[in-house]
DNA sequence: GCCCAGGTGAAGC
DNA sequence: GCTTCACATGGG
C-alpha cells in the first residue's frame, strides 16, 4: 500500500537549522546527509536547510503543518530579538559568529525529561540515553516511510509505571530515580504542566524545581525551551565560566551574582542571548 | 586508565 | 549563604 507523501516549505530569514538543531536545546535530530531527521510530538519529520527557508518532509500529514512551524518558531522574526540585545563585544561576536541560530518550541514534558537526564551528562550521552528510552517506552511514530522507524518520546503515564531499576537499564544511572518521580507526579497531577504557561515565570519556575532533580539550572531550561519564557536564562557549567572570562576579567564570580547579572544584563529576550553565547562557547572560536 | 560532563541535594561550616 | 561531595556512565 501507497501513502501519500507530504511536504512543504517554510519561507523564513535568518535561520540556520544546523545550529538550531545542534545547539544542545534538543537531543533526538540526527544528521542524514543534507537533511535532518527526528520525531516531533507523535510525527516523524525530515527538514532540509533550502534558499529561502526549511523545507520539510513527513507521510500523511493531511497539509496542516502548523506542529512543525510551532516546533521551528518560523514565525519569528530574530533581527527584532538581537536588536534587543545589549551592545557589548561578546555578545556582539556570538551573533556575528552563531547568525541563524533559533529557539526551538518543544513539548514540555519531553523537555522536561530530556533535561533531568542532562545533568553532568555530555550531550552525545544525553542524545543517546534519550534514544533508548524512547526505543524502549515511546510507541511507533505517525508518518514514517516504509522501512523507517521512529518512536515517540514516551509520556508521563508510560514512564511512570515503569520501575527504577528499568530505567536505569536506559543507562541513565542515578537520573532514573528522578525521571520517574518526574513522571508519576505529572502522570497523576500533582504537577499541572499544562497550566504552567498562563503562570508569571517565577511561579512555574517554584513548580518545577518541587521536582526531585530539577534545580535552577534545569527549571530554566524547561522554561525557555519548553514553555518559550524568553527571559529564562540557564546558567550552566559553560555560561557560568564564559560569563566570568567575558563579563568578569575571570574573577571567581558567584553563580548567585552571575543569576543577578543575567537578570538584568541581557533583556527581554535573554534567553536567546543565553544561547548565542553558549552556542559560542562551545563551536563558535 | 583518567578525566569530566548543558546539575542537584545533602551535609558540613 | 558558600563549599564540598556523592551520584552512574561512557566518550575522548
Amino acid at each position: 500500500m501507497k501513502r501519500s507523501q507530504g511536504s512543504t516549505s517554510f519561507p523564513v530569514e535568518d535561520y540556520d537549522l544546523e545550529a538550531t538543531l545542534t545547539s544542545g536545546q534538543a537531543f533526538r535530530w540526527e544528521s542524514c546527509g543534507d537533511a535532518w531527521v527526528a520525531v516531533v510530538g507523535t510525527r516523524w519529520v525530515r527538514l532540509r536547510q533550502s534558499k529561502g527557508g526549511i523545507q520539510a518532509e513527513t507521510v500523511g500529514s493531511g497539509g496542516d503543518w502548523k506542529w512543525l512551524s510551532h516546533y521551528l518558531q518560523v514565525d519569528l522574526c530574530l533581527k527584532t530579538v538581537v536588536d534587543t540585545f545589549p551592545d557589548d563585544p561578546a555578545l556582539r561576536a556570538a551573533v556575528v559568529a552563531c547568525g541563524g541560530l533559533r529557539l526551538l518550541r518543544q513539548d514540555p514534558w519531553e523537555c522536561l525529561a530530556s533535561f533531568i537526564l542532562s545533568s553532568t551528562k555530555r550531550i552525545t550521552q544525553i542524545r543517546q540515553i534519550v534514544d533508548r528510552l524512547c526505543r524502549q517506552y515511546g510507541v511507533p511514530a505517525t508518518g514514517t516511510p516504509e522501512g523507517v522507524s521512529a518512536f515517540v518520546f514516551p509520556t508521563p503515564a508510560r514512564l511512570a509505571q515503569v520501575s527504577e531499576m528499568e530505567l536505569r537499564d536506559c543507562r541513565m544511572g542515578f537520573r532514573a530515580r528522578y525521571l520517574r518521580e518526574a513522571a508519576v507526579r505529572v502522570a497523576e497531577g500533582s504537577i499541572r504542566l499544562d497550566q504552567l504557561h498562563a503562570c508569571p515565570v517565577e511561579e512555574a519556575r517554584r513548580v518545577l524545581m518541587e521536582i526531585p532533580g530539577v534545580g535552577r539550572k534545569i527549571a530554566d531550561c524547561v522554561l525557555l525551551f519548553g514553555f518559550g519564557f524568553q527571559g529564562a536564562f540557564p546558567i550552566d557549567v559553560w555560561i557560568a565560566n564564559g560569563l566570568r572570562e567575558l563579563y568578569f576579567q575571570n574573577q571567581p564570580v558567584s553563580l548567585r551574582q552571575l543569576l543577578e547579572f543575567s537578570a538584568d544584563h541581557f533583556g527581554p529576550f535573554a534567553g536567546y542571548a543565553q544561547q548565542f553565547l553558549f552556542h559560542y562557547l562551545r563551536t563558535g572560536r
